[in-house]
DNA sequence: TGCGACCGTCAGCTTGATTGACTTCTCGGC
DNA sequence: GCCGAGAAGTCAATCAAGCTGACGGTCGCA
């Protein structure tokens, strides 16, 4: 078979791995959210809050994709966008309190979905898979560049 | 970091390749096809073509999915549909003497790209990211059916 | 003080996928 | 021999996740 198979591979891990960690949040008690979404709570500093540039930055994706999340999050009053003091330009995305709930049910969702892989795998191959991937996408970065 | 970082890393890669294919085949004077297109090309039997639902089936998406991206290379005169003479209501679909043209230099573009990728990671790492990866999909495969 | 760069936003588009409904056709059982 | 379950392809609508381009404020610096 001479096809683009890893790419898919790669496609499909992903595909499976966010469908897990929204099956795992529903059995949590919050249904209808998606893997982008929780990704972006556990990107919004706890403290201070984080700007969209800053999470789009994190993610990513530029900052017009990641406006899309902050709004949907917003309208299910789990974020919300505060001006930011030291700029007058920027808005500050932060956790409201049943955000910071979700937030931390979000840390234990991704913690079982990758402890499952990692049971699955074994712990060498686990941290092998990541540093592989690591490595191909820095040499990427630097073909890019260079 | 507690994200979902292995997914995330995961995406990426499978952009990262996905584009150097299309880098691979704009450089090779086939631009504006895309890699979803290069697959199916390559998933369509070179003697009696293949049908429809087949390759949904292969890519592992639905039959509407598939139906696009057939149409989209028919009309670009790549592939042709043919009534299916073992069975009524299927239709084949076969790669025209271009398409058999290009399917080729698709497969010398995958060549290149894995080529370009197992010379990055070396050969163990890049077949131990294959099996690592053919590893989790199948323990979710069996998850599922269990 | 004025200008370039940056922040968030609006608008429009693309890609890849989905579900649901429908027509046509096959095939196995009665 | 016919007849109903179901499969093959199709049409339509929708969704998620991204992109580019344009634009109004604001910041900071020369």
């Amino acid at each position: 078979m001479a096809e683009p198979q890893l790419a898919r591979l790669l496609l499909a891990a992903h595909r499976t791995l966010a469908a897990d960690l929204v099956v795992e949040l529903e059995e949590r008690g919050w249904p209808d959210l998606r893997a982008s979404q929780a990704a972006l709570l556990l990107n919004v500093d706890r403290r201070f809050g984080t700007r969209l540039t800053e999470l789009a930055r994190r993610a990513g994706v530029t900052k017009q994709a990641m406006m899309v999340v902050v709004d949907e999050l917003e309208v299910r009053g789990l974020v919300r966008r505060t001006p930011d003091p030291e700029d007058g330009r920027a808005k500050v995305v932060r956790l409201t309190a049943r955000g910071r709930t979700l937030a931390a049910e979000c840390r234990r969702a991704v913690a079982a979905v990758e402890t499952r892989a990692r049971r699955t795998l074994g712990g060498r191959r686990y941290e092998s898979l990541r540093e592989t991937l690591d490595l191909l996408l820095e040499a990427e970065e630097e073909e890019d560049v260079g």
